[in-house]
DNA sequence: CTCACGTAGTTGACATGGTCAACTTCATGG
DNA sequence: CCATGAAGTTGACCATGTCAACTACGTGAG
């Protein structure tokens, strides 16, 4: 009756890769780091990774690497460069861990924090410009609904990989999802 | 007066990088690809390119790289270099277009449909799984939210990719978009 | 205590992905 | 028929993602 066929993302039956959720996000995720790099690389000479491990200290303050990956949803391998890389900047510093000589804790210098509350700047006003077309509304559903999402995606990939190491990936952190940090 | 704050995507004053739109959408893309990967490398063989490819070419039916790469959102390059390998594996044929002598028409062989229609399959159900914490009302309106998003975001990107080439990147299709095609 | 085992972080190697420029071949309009 | 430009290919380069090996240190069992 309706003259629209509606789709949820699933596809069924003669439905082709158009109807698919995981490509029509991967479409947009691409554009938006397209337009994020256009923002953020000329001005700030940052990579996605600087930026990402710059917000996220931002926000634990203090923190060891294995902390800041896991937050950052990258592997230990990669934040380890990406630190490196910033502190060499003067973007990041480290003191000794108390609680275990291994590791150190990283945190912004104060060059850090300006830089890090700029980009932070300028994405929200790229966010604004990217959600333009969507209500106060609309907006905050789409936030709720790529949190269910994001969590039922992790579960299947802890499902996935092997049902053996759930932790491993599982780690992010949509601000309502693990508030518990106990590092 | 409501207890819970709400998150809009954009983050005002005070907020962190957990708040913003483009971030959590990024996390998301993240796992999606990772999962999506483990579905299709190990059986198919396939990288995401080589998947892409593969499922555009099967709605498109034939077409010319130019048209193939714009439908996928990747740039000509890349795309050669995916059907190159793709014919080298037999999956993709190539017939002259008798309408342009520097250009082929791409299309499936028989084991390109097949194949694209099985990764097809597996997808629908990885999906699935993707938005089971969704009914489906929900995942309804967040295909529609995630249009909107897309269109505003190509219109954003088109603006700064400098005022001038607003063809380049434009490209893509939520079905719904773009039916306009003239090869 | 100490030793075996686990964990934090670093590093090397490698595959993939994205972007740009140069180049060939052909189309098309003046 | 010539100048201009588009289709496709290729080479180069950087960013990203993943895995394994390795060092240094923590921890629990004996």
């Amino acid at each position: 009756m309706s003259g629209e066929p509606v789709n949820d993302g699933i596809g069924a039956e003669g439905g082709d890769i158009r109807d698919l959720f995981s490509y029509n996000l991967q479409r947009l995720a691409g554009v938006s780091t397209r337009i994020a790099l256009l923002d953020i690389k000329p001005t700030f000479g940052l990579n996605m990774h600087d930026w990402r491990a710059l917000a996220v200290l931002d926000y634990l303050g203090a923190a060891p690497l294995q902390v800041l990956a896991q937050r950052a949803g990258v592997q230990k391998s990669q934040m380890s460069r990406t630190t490196v890389a910033l502190e060499q900047r003067g973007l990041i510093g480290r003191t000794g861990n108390p609680r275990d000589k291994r590791s150190s804790l990283l945190q912004l210098t104060d060059e850090g924090k300006r830089i890090a509350r700029e980009v932070l700047k300028v994405s929200h006003e790229r966010n604004r410009r990217m959600l333009a077309h969507l209500s106060q509304q609309e907006r905050e559903q789409l936030m709720v609904l790529m949190e269910k999402v994001t969590r039922g995606s992790l579960e299947f990939l802890a499902d996935l990989k092997g049902g053996s190491d759930p932790e491993e990936l599982q780690t992010p952190e949509p601000r309502t999802l693990f508030e518990t940090e106990t590092f």
